[in-house]
DNA sequence: CTCCTGACGTCCC
DNA sequence: CGGGACGCCAGGA
């Protein structure tokens, strides 16, 4: 059994997304292993997400912020705003622009588009 | 210990 | 093209 759960995983994939940047909970979960598996990625961040998890760089498959029933969606905006990531008419953002890419990791299952 | 819910995604009809 | 159901992992009651 990994020592580390498929939260702890996502959690570290989060931490490494770059301001400027966003990511998906379908990429995350695919980075993370599972690709179905992204209600687990809401899961963590909403429990183990700290100050210095940046979660709110992680949008659902529409690039926008989630309408979620028990968070603040304007937290996300506010700072996705401020780090420069600005949103269109559609009340989401350029995935095509602002999709983090991860590319250190070297193994990876392609999320982009082809 | 068991059941259900939850910041979602993808397949099937 | 639209709506419904299932699937994944983990935490809470």
């Amino acid at each position: 059994m990994p020592t580390k759960t498929f939260a702890d995983r996502v959690i570290e994939w989060v931490e490494q997304i770059p301001a400027g940047k966003v990511a998906t909970y379908g990429q995350i979960a695919t980075l993370a292993g599972n690709p179905k598996a992204s209600r687990a990625v809401a899961s963590a961040l909403r429990n183990r997400g700290t100050e210095q998890t940046p979660w709110h760089r992680v949008l659902n498959a529409k690039g926008q912020v989630s309408p979620g029933k028990s968070h603040r969606p304007a937290i996300q905006i506010s700072l996705l705003t401020s780090e420069g990531v600005h949103f269109n008419k559609t009340g989401g953002l350029d995935l095509e622009v602002y999709r983090w890419e991860p590319a250190e990791t070297g193994s990876i299952a392609r999320v982009g588009k082809d």
